[in-house]
DNA sequence: CCGCTTTACTAAAGCGGTTTATCTGTTCAC
DNA sequence: GTGAACAGATAAACCGCTTTAGTAAAGCGG
């Protein structure tokens, strides 16, 4: 007793596959007798229409898939994920579509993209000089990145990165703070260098500083996971040379981060002063709440998701201006403990 | 221009297209000198087989479905999803597996069922009358049920929701509480009554009470986010009817709810003490900590996607035992205030 | 040098749908 | 009464791959 097929439906209902299939797609080329029979043989015998065939006759999957280019189980310990999917999902939704989560297949993103059956990629911060950008492009589907680079082929979403990055080492400075460590963003893939959100996020942190002429920072890597930023306070120099401020590229590290230090036995933020970047719902909970650089995450993943949307229809697309990010001053950072506040201190 | 297929391939290469499908699939029923020529050829044209193709064919997609009952930009607000994912990806890498979420399309989710093209469903949270799960078994796709009730033919992994509801309830009781409110799950689709997991953890709360002898809680119901645990907090009665507990079912409904309560100047927890129910990874970080039931989320993903793949296989399973459940005392409980410990005042 | 197995490769039949081109009858204008 | 138009239904091609059954040539023991 296997599948039943379009062929059983046509026998039973003594018409031709044709009309079986017209029932369900265009019921508006059968006369109505044999419109409601076709209908009722097929719901008795409880035909559906087997999706893969489907997908390969009609062209379309009614299915996006989000190109994720690390391992499931590590990439949703990160809420940053499961709001840009909200966005997404609300594109989804409205065009009756499905997600694909498509993470690299043995380590490999080519051939997880090879096997996916989708009508679009969106594809998650992924180096410009990743292999997978090459195949992506060259089977032809349409793709829209994220947190990546706008190829001269494919259209990017990407944030203000280093305005916001800016924006939270200057906030440290203001506060007085002189020594600092930063808490890098790790290669997402073995292969590739940093991410181009890393380096952005660097490059503003580096340009506040060095227009303050603070001392070079140390600095630690930590992917996004609370566990990794409490493994990040560890590799923190300790004593005399330890900071007085972190600049974190994730709200998770940064959590994960202040919680190591608080088991430490330092206070946040009198003894460390902590930033985070991405303003997650939860960084509003922690005790005390995160100082981070807020970005629009659930807008990013909308907007991801309309470009793909219009370049499925077939309409050229150009990377939009990125998405504005800002910093929000919560209870993790304060002046360092012994600052005294000089009135026109500068120079 | 269209996409180069494995004819294509085959006339490039001078084979038929059995050949060229042999060399990615069975290499060694090919020649040396034949296989390295059609696997040139095929890069150089920048082969891909077409994966609908591929899926009709075989007989087989690669992919699972998590049939999700709630709109994808609703139901990512609880990482309860994103953690129950992490678990289900690790079995997911394992036998190389992508998966597919599936929400209700329209509205419904049978429809999304049928378009699926998917090996085997985990399907969460559906009622045993949900009309969708007597679609997946006529279709006779493998399934999984998680966080539902198991059927004659399908097997489900839940958790012992009573006991730990049970614990939950004891707590605020052992503290003093008397007054008490249960913040209840709404049902997850429309039409149907609450879910499973709602009904055990009310009986759960409702045994321990009832034993106590406790008056009648309040009740509110609000979705598993902090802003509909907020919302919650205003449904909850004023002045000296107020209750001195709160038995929430989500943990994101409990913060939200101690957010709301806070803003209204209440302290928590000796004004109004809070308990959760799931110890999501953040809810070691709220301030106050939050008391919660622990549930194993990843680990129940984990099984359930781990029994999926035996019955993909062809092998039946049965239903495992529930998984266990625990009370994690934090700091979102104590006793009311004005409470006064009295030794050995029972009865 | 003959039959028999192996090796290397292929033709063709699926897989289960959609769609184009075509084929019947009717109906209708003239 | 006839040709055109049209509604209702269908045969067959097609989507792009896998796989079964089979063929031709080569290897091999006797």
């Amino acid at each position: 007793m296997s599948r039943v097929t379009i062929a059983d439906v046509a026998v039973a209902a003594r018409v031709s596959k044709t009309a079986v299939s017209f029932a369900f797609n265009s019921p508006e080329k059968l006369g109505q007798a044999t419109l409601e029979r076709v209908l009722g043989v097929a719901h008795d015998l409880g035909y559906t229409p087997h999706p893969a065939a489907r997908a390969l006759s009609m062209r379309r999957s009614g299915t996006i898939g989000l190109l994720i280019p690390q391992r499931l189980s590590t990439v949703f310990a990160n809420p940053f994920l499961s709001e840009l999917i909200q966005g997404m999902g609300e594109l989804c939704e409205e065009h009756d579509l499905t997600m694909l989560l498509v993470p690299p297949l043995d380590g490999s993103l080519e051939r997880a993209i090879r096997q996916a059956s989708v009508d679009g990629f969106i594809s998650l911060g992924l180096s410009p000089d990743d292999q997978a950008l090459e195949m992506l492009d060259r089977i032809g589907i349409p793709t829209v990145l994220v947190d990546s680079e706008a190829s001269p082929t494919l259209p990017a979403v990407n944030i203000d990165d280093a305005t916001g990055a800016e924006a939270a080492a200057q906030h440290l400075l203001d506060l007085g703070h002189r020594d600092l460590a930063i808490i890098l963003l790790p290669p997402t893939r073995a292969q590739v260098g940093n991410t181009p959100t890393a380096s952005r996020r660097l490059a503003g942190y580096r340009a506040a500083l060095d227009r303050a002429g603070a001392p070079e920072p140390h600095t630690v890597t930590a992917g996004a996971t609370m566990a990794a930023g409490a493994r990040a306070f560890e590799g923190l120099p300790r004593g005399k040379h330890r900071p007085t401020g972190v600049l974190a590229m994730s709200d998770m590290a940064a959590i994960g981060l202040m919680a190591a230090a608080q088991a430490a036995g330092l206070t946040v933020p009198s003894d460390l002063s902590i930033v985070g970047y991405d303003d997650l719902a939860m960084s509003a909970w922690t005790n005390p709440a995160l100082t981070t650089v807020r970005q629009p995450i659930v807008e990013k993943g909308r907007l991801a998701a309309r470009l793909l949307i219009q370049r499925m229809k077939g309409k050229t697309v150009v990377s939009p201006a990125p998405l504005a990010t800002s910093l929000v001053v919560r209870g993790s950072t304060s002046h360092p403990s012994g600052f005294k506040e000089v009135v026109g201190r500068s120079s």
